[in-house]
RNA sequence: GUCCCCUUCGUCUAGUGGCCUAGGACUCCGCCCUUUCACGGCGGCAACAGGGGUUCGAACCCCCUAGGGGACGCCA
């Protein structure tokens, strides 16, 4: 039975990153029909939040992907990880340690002077006696010979000598156990079949192993995912723009976009660019997950967010558009129906953000024209040319984009002019710039009321500039 | 510094010894379509990090070098 975890501490937003580990995650265990666990790492009193939960799970929801446990949060386990650190302890497979973090400091320093890796020199490792005054921190007692093995699914066979291993800290002066120990403890009591995790874990895959075996268990398989660096190629940080993945929702993103982006990053089947989620859950493989780190490219996701956007049901977009409109503090209700302004504009807008600003004039009158715009297309010879299209209009018997366009097309016949003469004006009194949907669905959406008074309030500016 | 990992167009990638004069996608540039902007269609530029081997034959196997990333916490 498989089961896998995804396992964030919350120490701030679900990033990028993150969402991809989860997103893998969760692929093989719907694939493989097993059991998602979330799990919370929030050992770290200090730096964890509630809000950083709160976020990490609203972007997971956000994102679809649904867990079937959890989540569990570590600190509610600390009486197990006790437990056990008190086994080892009374197997001889950990220890108190004394030393003081000044003398480590001082140890490492000596260490990288000696261009040597640093390590903890082991000090405590035989002590018998307690040293008076001082609050111990307990550690593993690692293995000094051989090497650790592990048979990741993704990058083959990677092994690390025990001789570059030290003795880690699995309990601190407080009590509170580390990371390395309660990763390996809740994968064990979770039964974690598959440990699917960045590939900065890799160095603490062996010293894992070897608590695993200290604990007299069989360690999970694992898998380490390669990292995603920004578009310079350096590590993904703040600089590299949203990081966060519910800012992506913010900017006008869509989860189905952002999914297939992030599953398309490591990770392909052959040459299709476009997967749904079902189509994600059926062809993943761990074994066809990359081994290098890749770049983050915007242009990309881009491409992908307007292709779900030209592609999706209006009517699936509609709550996004609202929120964006809403965000614009434009109401969505003075305007046409939000399906129909997403059929019209769905070509044009690369995200929903876009596509509120570029269809705002539906909504609410606009406070001036493009100057560039109105001074091209609304000269004083343009007065005449609205006055008739405004005549015209007002006449039309069923305001839809035919008869619309009609309209249009004799007003111009009419004048003897071409319909490039007749359009542009209009474009620009209905919307204030030279960029819109074809004029006839155009007016149709803003409504006969809207488009007459426009027109009119254009003919004024052609006539006084 | 030490250890671990990685290395195909600018970016994401296909490729698992002959099908590769290296394919697709994004970006960019042309052309077409077109009442604007887009969308769409067609075409183009662009890569096997370098050096040694192995082999009849290497993007694919081995070694070295270089470059990049990660780890080296009483963070996770």
């Amino acid at each position: 039975m498989v089961r896998t975890r995804f396992a964030p501490s919350p120490t701030g937003y679900l990033h990028i990153g993150g969402a991809r580990t989860a997103l893998f995650c969760w692929l093989y265990a719907r694939q493989q029909r097993g059991t998602f666990v979330l799990r919370i790492e929030d050992t770290d009193l200090e730096r964890s939040t509630q809000a950083s939960i709160d976020a990490i799970l609203e972007a997971m929801e956000w994102l679809g992907l649904d867990y079937d446990e959890g989540p569990y949060y570590q600190t509610q386990r600390f009486d197990r990880y006790r437990e056990l650190v008190q086994r080892l302890l009374d197997e001889g497979k950990a220890y108190h340690c004394y030393c003081s973090k000044e003398r480590l400091e001082t140890l490492r320093a000596e260490q990288m002077a000696a261009k040597q890796k640093p390590r903890y020199d082991g000090c405590c490792r035989d002590r018998t006696e307690p040293v008076a005054g001082v609050q111990p921190v307990v550690r593993f007692k690692n293995p000094t010979e051989g090497e650790v093995i592990i048979n990741d699914l993704i990058r083959g066979r990677i092994t690390i000598s025990n001789s570059e291993l030290d003795d880690l800290i699995i309990m601190r002066g407080d009590g509170s156990p580390t990371y390395n120990f309660c990763v390996v403890v809740d994968d064990l009591d979770m039964a974690i079949s598959h440990v699917i995790r960045g590939d900065d874990h890799i160095n603490n895959t062996p010293r894992q192993i070897n608590i695993f075996h200290a604990l007299g268990a069989e360690p999970p398989q694992f898998a380490h995912v390669p990292m995603i660096l920004g578009a310079d190629g350096a590590r993904l940080s703040k600089r590299h723009g949203a990081v966060s993945v519910m800012q992506y929702r913010d900017d006008g993103f869509l989860p189905e976009a952002l999914l297939n982006y992030l599953v398309r990053l490591g990770w392909s089947h052959n040459d299709q660019e476009i997967f749904s989620r079902q189509e994600m859950v059926d062809l993943f493989r761990l074994e066809d997950v990359n081994r290098a780190a890749s770049a983050f490219n915007m242009d990309k996701l881009l491409w992908l967010n307007q292709h779900y956007i030209k592609t999706l049901p209006a009517e699936q977009l509609v709550p996004a558009l609202d929120w964006q409109l809403q965000a614009l503090e434009i109401d969505p209700s003075q305007g046409p129906a939000l399906e129909r302004v997403i059929d019209a504009f769905r070509e044009r807008a690369k995200t929903l953000r876009e596509m509120a600003v570029q269809a705002t004039f539906l909504f609410r009158d606009f406070d001036a024209y493009d100057p560039a715009a109105a001074d091209k297309q609304l000269k004083a010879a343009a007065g005449p040319v609205l006055s008739a299209l405004h005549a015209r209009l007002k006449a039309v018997p069923e305001w839809d984009a035919a008869s619309i366009h009609t309209a249009v097309q004799d007003v111009a016949t009419e004048l003897g002019l071409k319909f490039g003469k007749v359009g542009p004006p209009l474009r620009v009194a209905v919307t204030g710039s030279t960029v819109s949907p074809s004029i006839d669905i155009t007016l149709e959406l803003l409504g006969r009321e809207k488009t007459l008074a426009r027109i009119a309030q254009a003919v004024t500016f052609t006539e006084t500039h």
